[in-house]
DNA sequence: GCCATATACTGCGAGTACGTAGTATCATCT
DNA sequence: AGATGATACTACGTACTCGCAGTATATGGC
């Protein structure tokens, strides 16, 4: 198994204060590795969350996409979320395996199909949902920026990101 | 191999136009979403940069910690960038067998070690600096806000996600 | 229609991340 | 000092990610 971090974060996230004194400096960092360290900490925290769900980060975000838009291809799904195709390959067995997901032909292209939650996919989504909702409450009441701030911020590095 | 993923970046990236008709509505998208969008991009546009060097994304992270600061302890390093220290220690082994760190005892502890660069692992991380600078112009030429404004906003992030 | 080439996806295998369980050292209490 | 518990790290195994190579369908030129 590899799903169930929550000792490790809880612990980890307990002993933060002990180690302040440890900071990189400044001028040695930019903004890509603070995107770095921001992701880390992001995971890690939801991981260890979303752990009782049996879902990980990454599954709770891709059944999130596929519960607000309907029947996206693999190719579609792994463009958008920058993910290697081999990747989604296996994301998308997995789901199908624990039934999550069912796949219906593409009437525009025969190489490819689409993917939908099932009624079950859903459930296990919504159940995430409840787990992720106050920890997202959280970190945003934490935030010393609004968060609409902090958004934008993130859109633009993404479109920066992607742009080329 | 898991290293190079020059290829399928950049085939992906070339098509990102092709899609942006794919877009989630925002509505069912939080800040937690907005970071996880812009590290798989990020973690996609550095892993394929600096496949040349023969480090990841992470590895490079990780080196670059290593310079700016010296003989840091593996739980220091595992705590401060959020990691399981199980990983840590694959990473060390790996360093190691790499001949790019060595292990000093450490002083205060005897359970513990100092981890250092070696001359050859220092050069490593040059080598692969030298690839991730014109990356990292190249996305803060393309922000459409000032990097230090968007930095504010992921130490915002980051210090909100360790608050608890 | 036929061929060449590009695209959508999958099978497989290699390397990786990390949880479980264990060992060694340290800290605290008595 | 000895015992008890906490902490720093490692060995091992499992599940996972993703590159390579292959198959199937699509597309454009002729």
């Amino acid at each position: 198994m590899m799903r169930s971090r929550s000792n490790f974060v809880k612990r980890e996230f307990e002993s933060t204060e002990r180690d302040a004194g440890v900071v990189i400096p400044p001028e040695g960092t930019n903004v890509l590795f603070d995107v770095w360290l921001v992701s880390r900490a992001t995971f890690a925290l939801l991981d260890a969350s979303l752990a009782a769900s049996g879902l990980t980060a990454d599954e709770f975000a891709i059944y999130s996409v596929l519960t607000s838009t309907d029947a996206m291809t693999p190719g579609e799904l792994a463009r958008w979320m920058s993910a290697p195709l081999t990747s989604m390959s296996s994301y998308i067995k997995r789901f199908e395996s624990r039934g999550h997901i069912t796949r219906t032909a593409n009437p525009d292209d025969g190489r490819s199909y689409r993917i939908q939650l099932t009624a079950a996919g859903r459930a296990t989504h919504r159940a995430a949902g409840k787990l992720f909702q106050p920890v997202l409450d959280r970190v945003e009441q934490s935030l010393d920026q609004p968060a609409p701030t902090v958004r934008d911020a993130l859109h633009s590095l993404h479109r920066a990101l992607l742009a080329d």
